[in-house]
RNA sequence: GGGCCUGUAGCUCAGUCGGUUAGAGCACACCUCUGAUAAGGGUGGGGUCCGUGGUUCGAAUCCACGCAGGCCCA
């Protein structure tokens, strides 16, 4: 007879292997067949909410591996929340405007106004733009990310439109909106002034000079410093933009550094007294008892000297400035208020003119005098050191190697530049202190993270917010011809609004201006009554930092403040300090109440991902090649706090882990095939001993991983599941719970019993799972028997009863499990002598002192499965054998190969196998458990 | 150059207030099972705690200075 045919062997039609490439799109099309996402949200309608407002990503080019992490994250987050019981709309979004994507249409029409209209231009841009999405979100998709993909938000809704310019409204009537002339980093090739986020820093060699301006009046100087007699003498400046120079309008010093008159070759000159040292090294001039020095004063002696511009008829003042430092050069800083933000700092509190002849178009004003006229920056460099040789004003001339801003899309050098721009107060209504609060008031995580964006608002200037491009929302205000001021007018804001939200932006370059400016309309500032209508467009920033404004609020499903923002660090200068500065401007308070920021992703050196270098992972890559289920069980196990390292090891490895849990749920389904909870499950007091314990361990694991998905630690969740199928469940007590699933009568007590306990593990496994291994906890799911609900995502955590004596349970099985651990070690060495395979071929002795007797004693027979040998006899520990082997103090084992016969059917070798004359082949208890009653369990 | 952050086994991570021989899982090696089988079980090896210096009876842990890397800024 064939006893395996009696055997409850497991069953089950869900694969070993994973397949996952080949098996996940078809449960997404189930997902998206079934309207997954909004079913759940019908299902919740009267839940708490959990928002987390997704930060748009940018509609251009495929998604890399930062956004799979980012999108992930926010997926194992939302997922979790639902198993909460929350309510967990999310809305994902785009960011469609500005210079990318223009760049792109460019690529294929030119520049607007030139073969197309400015109209025409955006039109590409929006169908580009619609294009792109299309692409992005079917990646998204794929990677499992529960969401509205049916209607996200984008930026170039004609509805968002309409609302970001009402924010500007809000903030320009506000008085936070303010004109002003201030040096950007200004692009030649884009004809724009840049955001910061669209400069990027590369080396540049650049000429490094140090220029004298010679003091205009020796006498004045004389009187300051208190010299015998006046003489001729020059203040010294370093610079490494020469064509800065004809924008020169001053010289600053710092009010409370030493500075010093002495002696140099021909001339005298005045600089830091402690730079006086290096800078005459650097002229080749060394001394052994160092400079010789004439005169000493403070810089604030010196405030108001007047000095001779080095080639130009122009006198300049000295000014003081707190941004002078002594790190190098000489202490005296070239000051030109339009090309730099530190000088036009400085020289606004003198009033001196910001005026640049730089045009544009990246080159000098005709009309300058001395050859300079229509020189491009390289060019006036040359003819300018030509100058200052022929002025004899020149002392040192080098190239110098230093990291300089560019554009970050054309590559080229970008000038420091003043242009007319608009721009938000950081002061108005104490916008920085405002913000400042709201930080405070915002949890980060990690912590740190405050810091950090509290040091960037303190330092940060006001925010620049026009561009001179055409793809974005318009700077739809009106400003006076005669002074400058903005109208701040709610109603005009509104037309303004109304007539984009119905025809778009397109309404507001082309309708007349007196469609939208009220009767009689005047300057509040001067009273004029002449208005130019803006033709800037507003930086792509303020469109994202207004989403709390037209996502948050305006969806009935939403609301603001959000639960969470979640974006990479960078995100610090970018989108959360964006939307904080609009909400703070327009409402007071912050959009989030807390924060999450993860790093970035580095390859397997830890070095940062670029094409150049060619360690680029695409998300693709690893979909095709093992799934999205892995990608995110990969940065389930990150520290995304830190950078998030991947590799191809790294991603193998995480496969091996996947599989190990993927083959647990199958093996429990395999033993519940059938089993039926409603009707075979038992209640906890009739469980057996093992199961209560196995049962209190899950019920206790399940609160540590709810805890661990509500403090985001996605590592501990991942770790403690992989750990619970590998040590819990396959290395104990699946093991165990073999003979007893097998040979059991089928719905024996002892049978129904595991299973009882394997069921509800499962329930709980597979929420636990859920979030991460998202396509793989809706594949057990789809084969579990009975299922509540079409989906994983319905359900919450089950409830798992904790059993009374959960305490002494754990007390009395790791005693067991540790004495389990010593028999294996010492099975462990016969099994190395070829003198047992299985550890069914041994049979133990086992010497206990009182105490451990008392404990292993009532076991009886059941001890012999729960250490999987074939016998287990106890004696006083007195009577112990010399070569037996002390497992823990107080218990001493040997171990003998048995000498039974191995029983057919449950494979112990037991002594009275053939003594049943029906079944000669099999052992005594699978006789009774064949012809009934079977054998009773208690313990294991 | 400045701000914030990271560095523990081949990999991913623990390591509490400074306190025994620095831990876990995976990978690896060896053994084993063949009734979870492209699975399962057992045993074992593996460490310059980034470096140097300091504080301390005692440092992975605290301090200083470096090195390497990341984000942001100049």
């Amino acid at each position: 007879m064939d006893y395996k045919l009696t055997l409850n062997l497991p069953q089950t039609d869900f694969p070993m292997q994973g397949k996952l490439p080949e098996r996940e799109p078809a449960t997404l099309a189930r997902w998206q067949e079934h309207d997954l996402y909004a079913a759940i949200q019908a299902a919740r309608s009267n839940a708490p909410t959990f928002i987390l407002h997704d930060g748009p990503p940018y509609a251009n080019g495929k998604i890399h591996i930062g956004h799979a992490v980012n999108k992930i994250l926010k997926d194992i987050i939302n997922k979790s929340k639902l198993s909460e019981g929350y309510r967990v709309p999310y809305v994902p979004g785009w960011d469609c405007h500005g210079l990318p994507i223009e760049i792109q249409v460019e690529k294929e029409l030119g520049r607007p106004g030139e073969k197309v209209s400015a109209q025409e231009f955006r039109n590409a841009c929006r169908t580009y733009a619609e294009s792109q999405i299309v692409g992005q979100k079917q990646d998204f998709e794929r990677l499992g990310i529960l969401g509205d993909w049916q209607h996200p938000y984008l930026t170039m809704h004609f509805a968002a439109e309409a609302n970001i310019l009402r924010e500007l409204g809000r903030l320009t009537v506000n008085g936070q909106v303010v004109r002003g002339a201030k040096p950007v980093h200004w692009c030649v090739d884009c004809g724009s002034a840049l955001a910061e986020a669209e400069v990027e820093y590369q080396d540049r060699t650049d000429p490094s000079i140090d220029v004298a301006f010679a003091v205009a009046d020796p006498a004045d100087l004389q009187q300051r410093l208190g010299l015998k007699e006046a003489i001729a003498a020059s203040v010294v400046i370093w610079t490494t933009t020469p064509w800065t120079l004809p924008a020169n309008q001053a010289v600053a010093v710092h009010p409370d550094y030493a500075y010093v008159l002495l002696r140099s070759g021909h001339r005298h000159i005045l600089l830091a007294a402690d730079l006086a040292e290096s800078t005459l090294a650097r002229y080749g001039e060394t001394s052994e008892n160092g400079p010789a020095i004439l005169a000493e004063c403070s810089g604030s002696q010196i405030e108001g000297l007047i000095l001779q511009h080095p080639f130009l008829d122009r006198q300049v003042p000295i000014i003081l400035g707190q941004h002078v430092t002594l790190e190098a050069g000489t202490g005296c800083v070239h000051t030109a208020p339009a090309h730099g933000v530190e000088d036009y700092e400085a020289s606004r509190h003198y009033h001196l003119p910001v005026e640049s002849p730089l045009q544009d178009n990246g080159r000098l004003r005709d009309d300058l005098p001395r050859g300079l006229g229509g020189l491009n920056i390289r060019q006036a460099n040359e003819k300018i050191i030509e100058l200052l040789q022929e002025e004899d004003a020149l002392l040192h001339l080098e190239k110098i190697r230093h990291s300089y801003p560019h554009c970050w899309r054309h590559k080229t050098p970008l000038l420091f530049r003043a242009t007319p721009q608009w721009f938000i107060s950081m002061s108005a209504n104490q916008l920085r202190d405002k913000a400042l609060s709201a930080i405070e008031a915002t949890r980060w995580i990690p912590d740190w993270g405050q810091e950090r964006i509290a040091g960037m608002i303190r330092q940060r200037p006001d925010w620049c917010i026009s561009r001179q491009r055409a793809w974005g929302v318009p700077i739809a205000l009106f400003f006076c011809a005669q002074c400058g001021e903005p109208l701040r007018d709610a109603a005009t804001f509104e037309r303004i609004a109304q007539a984009v939200e119905a025809n778009g932006v397109d309404a507001w370059f082309n309708q007349p201006a007196e469609d939208f400016l009220p009767a009689g309309a005047h300057c509040a500032a001067c009273g004029h009554d002449h208005f130019h209508k803006s033709t800037d467009i507003l930086d792509v920033w303020f469109d994202s930092g207004s989403t709390h404004a037209f996502v948050l609020e305006q969806r009935p499903e939403l609301h603001s403040p959000a639960d969470l923002y979640l974006e990479g660090s960078d995100q610090h200068r970018g989108w959360f300090q964006s939307s904080l500065l609009e909400s703070v401007a327009s409402r007071g308070r912050a959009p989030f109440k807390a924060v999450l920021t993860h790093g970035f992703t580095v390859d397997g050196e830890g070095r940062k991902m670029s094409k150049s270098v060619g360690n680029v992972i695409a998300p693709q890559s690893i979909i095709d090649r093992y799934g999205a289920d892995i990608l995110r069980l990969w940065v389930a196990s990150a520290d995304y706090r830190g950078e998030i390292p991947i590799s191809d090891a790294i991603v193998k490895q995480l496969g091996d882990s996947y599989r190990r849990i993927r083959n647990t749920a199958r093996y429990i389904l395999g033993n519940t095939h059938d089993f039926d909870f409603a009707k075979d499950a038992l209640p906890a007091a009739e469980l057996l001993e093992m199961d209560r314990w196995m049962l209190a361990r899950t019920a206790l694991l399940q609160e540590e991983i709810r805890a661990a998905y509500a403090e985001y630690q996605f590592l501990k969740v991942q770790q403690k599941l992989h750990h619970f199928c590998s040590i819990d469940l396959g290395g104990l007590y699946l093991d165990v719970l073999k003979d007893r699933l097998y040979t059991s009568p089928a719905a024996s007590r002892a049978r129904r019993s595991a299973q009882t306990v394997l069921w509800l593990m499962l329930e709980a496994m597979v929420r636990w799972m859920a979030p991460v291994l998202s396509f793989t906890a809706e594949e057990i799911w789809q084969e579990m028997r009975d299922r509540p609900a079409p989906s994983v995502f319905f359900g919450e955590y089950p409830d798992i009863p904790l059993p009374a004596d959960t305490l002494a349970l754990n007390a009395r099985w790791e005693r067991l499990s540790q004495l389990r651990d010593a028999v294996n070690a010492a099975l462990e060495l016969l099994r190395q002598d070829k003198k047992i395979g299985s550890g069914l071929d041994a049979e133990l002795q086992i010497y206990a002192n009182d105490d451990w007797q008392a404990f292993l004693q009532p076991l009886g027979e059941e001890l012999r499965y729960f250490l999987m040998t074939s016998a287990c006899s106890i004696h006083a520990y007195s009577g112990r054998p010399e070569n037996s082997a002390e497992l823990v103090p107080g218990v001493a084992l040997q171990v003998q190969t048995s000498t039974a016969s191995k029983c057919a059917r449950c494979w112990h070798r037991r002594h009275d196998v053939g003594q049943h004359a029906g079944h000669p082949e099999i052992c005594g208890r699978c006789v009774s458990n064949l012809e009934l009653p079977g054998e009773q369990r208690e313990f294991c």
